[in-house]
DNA sequence: TAGAAAAGTGGAAACGTTTCCACTGGGAGG
DNA sequence: CCTCCCAGTGGAAACGTTTCCACTTTTCTA
């Protein structure tokens, strides 16, 4: 008998209906993940470790790019609950005042977020964005620069973005320097060289900016040459990510490094603990998931501002000396 | 009465659900979706398009990343058919060989295939990879190189990497030239310039390496370099897919141009029209749907072949005079 | 006001599973 | 030969929808 079935199904190629067994078993094997943009790396490489974690485990991968619109992002929630997914990983726009996170809390599905620092008690994969600033702005005094500059995407929607401008701002005014200029961009905009021009121009002192994510700051450099800008020797740029291609380019990209694809895989982890009640992942600290990575496209800024003609016509040259530099330094420990 | 049960659903935040909805109308609004891997932006970005298209539709997206490995290819589409979604849109490892293809054609299942051109009468959104290696071989020859090399990433698990040799050999016989050398490199290597040494050893009258994708070329112009090779002074190189990092770089890098986000978006309103039924988008002729742009990282080989130590010891020169490219181009046509 | 049409309500069936229970038949042991 | 136990088999219920039909109530028209 068992045989006979046996051979139907391998002749008419029968399978079971997930559906059916889902809809009796309430339980679906397919996780949500809700991040921003797969245009992105950092999310490209997070998504490719989440997405490993759950095959592995038997999950399957929802996918859902919010772009970065709280709408969408509230929205798709709503969707892959209603789809009944088992559990969510999720970069939201906002971890404090998400409609979508909230309605995931009280209905108690597993979740963890993935970049977002925790609020509360919830569970999270992520970089402390606060930190992360603090160690560019010691890296930027090291180097005695006094007056520096954030440049962000997407700022008014992304909670990361702000942490890191915020902690910017206080590492800034913990070293006695001017409170750093904010140049923020809407869309992935083509006139970023225009923009830069004109933030540079209205902040003639500035001599180094931070900058969001690492591929925002490659086009930076370049727009910055096209403006006839040396970096580092005009200006000095930082990223944030950690991005592979910041090594492969000329000069290399001193940035924040990250490791996206094992925070994804982390994140999905601790989902599936709190799916099937395993011991969890111990999550790693957000103040230990990220590094300083030194660069050519940063140094010191007086040395080098002398040969810069153009350079001193947008930003004469006010410097501090490395003596004051070294004393402030002193002053932080 | 209808009052009542309204309040009650907002209440209890009461949501329909999917499943209940999908067994009864055996149709689940969710379409799967296999690629390599997101690691390589080329799919992240189609990823990213095709996923637009399905959220704007009403659909969601299960995304799989099969790591170029045939067999997680084919588990992954069964588990997709039993999932029962609605359609597919896929990279596969080789469109003619692929079992789990073959499955979903036997079941009818909607679906599109995205950089596999298309045998038979499949729908498909793709490069001509052929035709696109015959344009580079054409780049390599206008500037006087006589005998090139190809150098890809999972060459046996990708039938665009194999088509885009099989038109480099092409052209090369085409024009005379000798059949170029093949490097093949297992996985993200990290002795990439130990491989490239050796085989530049071995090929010494090579003058110039077309890589099969942009983020391969840029590590391996590291490695040149690492070697004492100037690109494109001692060697020039010719990427594929044009990757935005790629004019970023110093020297650009020469490359194969592609729209990766359109690919996918086409792939998935293709899917949906098969769907519902409605008129399908037009295709493009996969021969269109890229183009050649020259960069720093390719020059004429002879010229600067002089002053590089190194490279005249890796490879001693043999190179055509410009005279001869010209009359072999004037041949071509 | 009677009758017909419209609107609303309740209940059954079906989608494809799994779980549970009851039943059947055969073999072993007394 | 009877009883008991076990494996194997068949059938019912439940999961949450939608569709369909029958029935009741309301509204409109003659």
């Amino acid at each position: 008998m068992r045989q006979r079935v046996l051979i139907a199904v391998e002749e008419l190629g029968f399978e079971f209906s997930e559906v059916g067994r889902s809809l009796q078993s309430s339980t679906t094997r397919t996780i949500g993940c809700v991040v921003p943009s797969l245009a992105n790396p950092v999310f490209a490489d997070a998504v490719q470790g989440a997405q490993e974690a759950f095959q592995e485990a038997g999950y399957q991968t929802l996918l859902v790019c919010t772009n970065y619109d709280p709408e969408i992002e509230t929205q798709a929630i709503r969707t892959l609950t209603a789809k009944q997914v088992d559990g969510f990983v999720l970069t939201v726009s906002d971890a404090r005042s998400s409609d979508g996170l909230k309605s995931i809390q009280s209905r108690e599905i597993p979740h963890c977020l993935l970049f977002n620092m925790a609020p509360d008690n919830e569970k999270s994969w992520s970089v402390d964005d606060r930190s992360a600033a603090l160690k560019v702005v010691d890296a930027f005094v090291e180097r005695g620069h006094r007056h520096v500059g954030f440049l962000a995407l997407k700022f008014k929607s992304s909670d990361r973005a702000r942490q890191r401008y915020q902690g910017f701002v206080e590492g800034c005014s913990r070293n006695g320097m001017k409170k750093p200029a904010l140049l923020e961009i809407d869309e992935d905009s083509q006139i970023l060289t225009d923009l830069l021009k004109e933030f540079l121009r209205d902040n003639p002192t500035l001599t180094g900016l931070f900058i969001s994510n690492d591929f925002l700051a490659l086009e930076t450099i370049r727009s910055a040459r096209a403006l006839g800008l040396s970096v580092p020797g005009d200006l000095s740029i930082i990223g944030f990510d950690g991005i592979k291609v910041g090594m492969m380019v000329e000069p290399s990209l001193a940035t924040i490094v990250t490791d996206p694809k094992m925070m994804g895989s982390g994140a999905a982890r601790t989902v599936l603990s709190a799916i099937n009640g395993a011991v969890a992942p111990v999550q790693p600290d957000p103040k230990l998931t990220f590094s300083f990575r030194a660069g050519g496209s940063l140094a010191s800024p007086a040395a080098e501002r002398t040969d810069g003609e153009k350079a001193a016509t947008l930003s004469p040259s006010n410097n501090p000396t490395k003596k004051n530099v070294k004393i402030q330094q002193e002053r932080l420990k």
